[in-house]
RNA sequence: GCGGGAAUAGCUCAGAGGUAGAGCAUCACCUUGCCAAGGUGAGGGUCGCGGGUUCGACUCCCGUUUCCCGCUCCA
């Protein structure tokens, strides 16, 4: 069986528009860029994923559990987070060279030069007007402005072509009440969920008797104005975060990041992603973010490449400790044992809902020959298909219809199963096979005598006479014992 | 954001200054005894959107939106 390798993502977004995983936004309008709705068979491929991760989080152990915290956020938690201070940079592009500077950055670095030069006196005008930038038109203006007035040039190119100042703030803003329109009232849209952890971590704390080291879950949406958002749902300006916050002693926060790397690898492995297409990229230290002390990505290999679908990062104390500092609330930890009080370190592991959705999709995308024929198929864990079984007469005629109407209403109560008797039974099977479903039962005139029914599989097209009685049985088989078909 | 390319039916695409086609998909009826290709028929597009040139624009020009590639950026 030859297959086609994937080369970008233009067959996933083909199948996934004409078999209804993915649609873009607001497509009747000309579409909102960056922004993806899912369809019948996408939503139920997230959820599926989506109710994986929670259990393997949460079920799975005893010492974490669940919030759902609320989208708005009192605006103070994105100054406690750096958020609000660490996406205000006004930038400049360079036309010439496509280089971006920081504006702000370009008038320093031009006023240290004045100085060299003796030109204190000038140098010190321009640095009581960078002081007040923003007092008189609006800030980007206003460093506009200076960089006209001075004529200041390109480092790199040593052009003077430049584009307006921007700002890039990744924060969507609202306003919060119906009459608001000052910006005393600006909110803004959450860009990660692990807030809604850190300012529950308290309440948590107080009622639901865990103690360190113990960890809280939370799926939910986020919101980043990218500056670039492209390729299809990997990059979205709204997008959903499953993300567990692991509180735990300070100086275990090494080995307990270790421990949660290799168990975040496990699971995308027991979702039954190629282990060829995984790998960890921990972070050069010199790249991490401001608040963590050590970090790495889950990469999968995606048609454009490695990239990241999960992050494991040690934040150290620093969210709390911020957050008690702004709040003014005491976020430390009493260990009655030791007797000892501390501000817990952090170890997160967040992973992109849609990313991993993505994940699963180019993973199991195959394109067989198959006599002559191309067979296009997904081959996911049957436990995330969005449909597990087909049930189909073989051919139309009442008595088959009935027995697989029968089957059908019986398996409806354990399983999302879609009954079809449009078209050859060939093209019935096929059909199904773009949507992941493993299981197709077929109802035959034999059946009707002994009770038995053909259940053929996806992966190899191997069929299978089974007693209709064992149907459950079988499918709850192949969904447990199933192996990733190697390439 | 910059540079380049693209946008025609649900999907993949052809076409062309005189108001649009194919294959597949969808639906109906017939057929069909296990791997997409049987028969008959049907639905579906103001050719991304807005302007301009023209007797006439899907086609030419301008703008805009969206997508793709590269750069840039990326908590």
């Amino acid at each position: 069986m030859s297959e086609k390798n994937l080369t970008g993502l233009d067959e996933i977004v083909s199948l996934s528009k004409a078999r209804g995983f993915i649609f873009q936004s607001s497509e009747v309008y000309g579409g909102l860029a960056a922004v993806y709705d899912y369809g019948p068979l996408g939503v139920e491929l997230k959820r599926n994923i989506q109710a994986n991760w929670w259990k393997a989080m949460t079920q799975a152990h005893d010492n974490i559990v669940g919030v759902d915290a609320a989208i708005f956020m009192h605006p103070k938690v994105w100054e406690a987070s750096g958020h609000v201070e660490g996406f205000n940079d006004p930038m400049i592009d360079d036309k010439q060279s496509k280089k971006r500077y920081r504006a702000d950055m370009l008038i320093e670095q031009h006023i240290l030069k004045l100085r060299e030069k003796g030109k204190d006196e000038k140098a010190d005008d321009l640095q009581q007007q960078l002081d007040t930038t923003g007092t008189r038109k609006g800030l980007c203006e206003d460093l506009y402005d200076i960089i006209m007035a001075e004529e200041i040039k390109s480092p790199d190119s040593g052009a003077f072509d430049w584009t307006e100042v921007r700002q890039f703030n990744l924060m969507f803003k609202t306003h919060y009440g119906a009459t608001s329109k000052d910006d005393d009232d600006i909110i803004y849209l959450r860009p990660e969920t692990a807030q809604g952890i850190f300012v529950n971590y308290k309440n948590v704390l107080d009622t639901a008797r865990v103690q360190v080291p113990f960890g809280i879950a939370q799926v939910g949406k986020a919101f980043r104005n990218e500056v670039v958002a492209r390729q299809f749902v990997f990059r979205m300006r709204e997008f959903e975060q499953m993300e567990m916050q692991y509180f735990v002693e300070p100086g275990t926060d090494e080995e307990q990041y270790d421990a949660w790397l290799n168990k975040r690898m496990a699971w995308h492995k027991s979702l039954g992603i190629r282990e060829k297409n995984l790998r960890v990229a921990p972070h050069p230290d010199d790249k991490l973010a401001h608040y963590a002390r050590a970090a790495a990505d889950i990469q999968f290999k995606f048609p454009i490449g490695w990239q990241e679908v999960e992050g494991i990062h040690n934040r150290t104390d620093f969210d709390l400790s911020r957050h008690q500092e702004y709040s003014g609330k005491k976020m430390e930890y009493f260990d009655q044992r030791e007797q000892k009080r501390y501000i817990p370190y952090v170890i997160e592991t967040s992973i992109g809902l849609d990313r991993c959705t993505l994940m699963v999709l180019c993973d199991s995308y195959r394109e067989e020959e198959v006599d002559g024929d191309t067979r296009t198929v997904l081959k996911m864990h049957p436990k995330l298909a969005p449909v597990k079984a087909g049930i189909f007469p073989l051919v139309k005629k009442p008595e088959l219809q009935e027995l697989a109407r029968k089957i059908e209403a019986e398996l409806k109560e354990d399983y999302t199963v879609q009954y079809d008797e449009s078209g050859s039974i060939g093209k019935r099977y096929r059909r199904l096979d773009e949507a992941g479903t493993p299981f197709c039962i077929t109802v035959d005139f034999d059946g009707l005598e002994d009770n038995t029914v053909t259940i053929r599989y996806r992966d190899d097209m191997r069929q299978e006479r089974v007693s209709v009685d064992k149907l459950d049985a079988v499918m709850r088989d192949g969904m447990k014992n199933w192996k990733s078909p190697l390439d």
